[in-house]
DNA sequence: ACCTATTTGTCCGTATGTATG
DNA sequence: CCATACATACGGACAAATAGG
């Protein structure tokens, strides 16, 4: 993972990161499965925050790019760029609940209620 | 703005945060064109981190129900809708997935997973 | 079944930058 | 110029999920 930040391009620092990493994944340079370096080991190596790093994996995430979570850390999606309609409207309807302040057991009670 | 938050409830603050100003804009108990109290003041009186505020404003604003800005705060839109994006996402899931032919509990299981 | 290490998630505190009025 | 208010980034602490022994 080579990545390099402008600290004085004046872009914030985790969109160039998110960027940079978005950029590795389109190329192919890190590939569907593989696993990113961990937030705080990606952090310790480009000089930045843990932080910032999280809100880069957060973003791709959101994109549908990566699978992020606890204890697993991120790892890069078959289809980063070719989402099923299916995947599409789950993670739009995760999107849209978790925007309207909605619980996990509130969005999924709702799709209940809609299937007819 | 009376919020209620439940330290204990294992929800995370920002996203109790972000319901309850959701829910008073939906209500419209704060109305179109007012502005919601400055992110440190709410800070305080409600007893978090600013960046927790912070957080649900800026979710607020990426759902479209908040202009926020710096300098400015956040002031509440021209009401679009409070509701419906998510009824609209879970309406559209339902469709895409019976098209695909799952199940509902498949259905439900994805969006379970989704959520992260 | 249990324990431990790893890794992300949340929250707090602080500092500095930058747009607005 | 100046006060206000969000934006970004850093740092630390603890919780929670995961994986592996």
């Amino acid at each position: 993972m080579l990545i390099r930040l402008e600290p004085s391009s004046g872009r914030p620092l985790h969109e160039q990161l998110t960027a940079q990493i978005h950029g590795q994944i389109a190329t192919g340079r890190v590939g569907p499965g593989e696993r990113l370096p961990s937030a705080r080991e990606l952090a310790e190596a480009v000089g930045v925050n843990v932080h910032t790093v999280l809100r880069s994996y957060q973003a791709l995430r959101d994109a549908g790019v990566i699978d992020l979570r606890r204890g697993r850390g991120a790892v890069v999606l078959a289809h980063p760029n070719a989402v099923s309609p299916v995947h599409q409207a789950v993670d739009g309807l995760v999107a849209a609940a978790k925007a309207a302040g909605l619980a996990r057991a509130e969005a999924m009670d709702l799709l209940g209620r809609a299937w007819r």
